[in-house]
This record gives structure tokens, sequence and C-alpha cells, in this order.
DNA sequence: ACATCGATCTAC
DNA sequence: TAGATCGATGTG
């Protein structure tokens, strides 16, 4: 079941934390492929110095954060890799959800090759792991790029976010973001969620 | 025009 | 732990 409009319409910080267990999916070349969304952090442009809508700013990059909730903020970090976010809240907020670690559920031959362009049977555990469990690793495992992706209807046939059918007894852990030492006060602000004990979580 | 730097990842 | 790598951004 595909999320609505009216789920990404909703304060940043409920979003972020009901974002975890669903299913993001994208639909390429005729394949499903599919993670559990298990590690994400909210930005919350008005008050936040980590984020790219900080104080309001509006620009060329950020401007799909001030857009309306259901898109897709995709944007290329250190010249060579892509990061996903979510539109959140209602149009001109400056809000947006990353989703920092999924766990494959489909297609997982195809992501090994995106990643290491091999058969998933080669890979030891630990390169499993390393698949899916960083911001950047997911979007390459899923062939999320900014040239194809940024600014996309989450509410259309390509790139969607869905309903599992099960789970929802997972427990939530709470706490800082990562890498954003530049945002003085905003270090602090706990707005980091992962699905405890999940082995795709990015720094354990 | 040009200098700076990053919501990261990999290899050494 | 350092290096890769480049577009976006701010400044002059």
């Amino acid at each position: 079941m595909k999320l609505k409009r009216k789920f990404y319409n909703r304060p940043t910080l409920d979003v972020a934390k009901d974002l975890l267990g669903k299913k993001i999916v994208h639909y390429i070349n005729g394949k499903r492929l599919v993670g559990k969304i298990v590690e994400v952090e909210a930005y919350i442009g008005a008050i936040d110095k980590a984020a790219h809508s900080y104080n309001n700013r509006r620009t060329k990059r950020s401007e799909i954060m001030f857009g309306p909730p259901g898109y897709a903020y995709v944007y290329l970090i250190y010249g060579m890799y892509n990061c996903i976010n979510v539109v959140t809240q209602n149009e001109g907020k400056g809000t947006a959800v990353l989703i920092r670690a999924v766990e494959p559920v489909e297609n997982i031959e195809t992501m090994a090759y995106n990643r290491y362009n091999r058969p998933i049977e080669s890979l030891k555990k630990r390169q499993i792991i390393n698949l899916t469990d960083g911001p950047g690793k997911l979007c390459m495992a899923m062939g999320i790029t900014k040239a194809a992706n940024n600014g996309m209807d989450l509410c259309g046939n390509t790139l969607w976010i869905e309903k599992a059918a099960e789970d929802r007894t997972f427990e939530i852990v709470t706490t800082t973001r990562v890498n954003i030492d530049y945002a003085e006060e905003a270090v602090h602000f706990p707005w980091r969620f992962y699905i405890k004990d999940n082995p795709f979580v990015s720094r354990k």
C-alpha cells in the first residue's frame, strides 16, 4: 500500500519515526528494488543549522525542500555520492527526512551488482551489510541518483514508499545526527531515529 | 571568477 | 585516517 501525500504532510519528526519499517521501492528496468527503512534523520530548516534550508534559505539546490510534501530531494555529496530525502509538512516549510539506511528486501542480487558489480553469492556477510548501511550506499544499491530522481513525486509510479505487511514490533532508538559538526547548537538535536539492533543501521 | 567545503565512502 | 572528487554556494 503506497503512502499518500497526507502521510508526508505532517510534523517532520512524526514522519521520520513513522518511516521506520516502511519499504522504499524503486521501479527501474522492469524490477522492483526494495529496502526496508531502518534509519532516518529529520531536517527542519527554519531552526536547524544542519539543514540545507537553514534560516529558510532558498537556493537552487534546496528549493525542492520548500515545495509540497511527498517529493524526493536527492543531492550530490562530496562530489560522488547521492543522498535521498523525502519532503515533509506543507509547502514552504523547508523540511525533509534523510533516509540513512535500509535493509535489502527484494532484488538484492541487482543491488549487489549496483554496488560491487558482482553476484550476491560471492559476497561475504560483512559485504551484504555494506550494501545499504549508509545514505550514499543505499542510493547506489537502489539506483537512485540526483539526475534521475531529484524532484520526483513519491506518489507516482517510479519511486515510492509503501506500508510493510507485517512488523510494528521494533524499538526505536533516538539520538543525535551524524556528520554535522559544523551545526553549532543543532549538533545536539535528537533528530536521528533508527530500529534498535538492526544490522543495517550505519554507525552502530 | 574563484576558493571553500560537504547530511560520505573506501582503501590504506 | 587520509584521500577522492565536483557541484553548489558565497564572496570579491
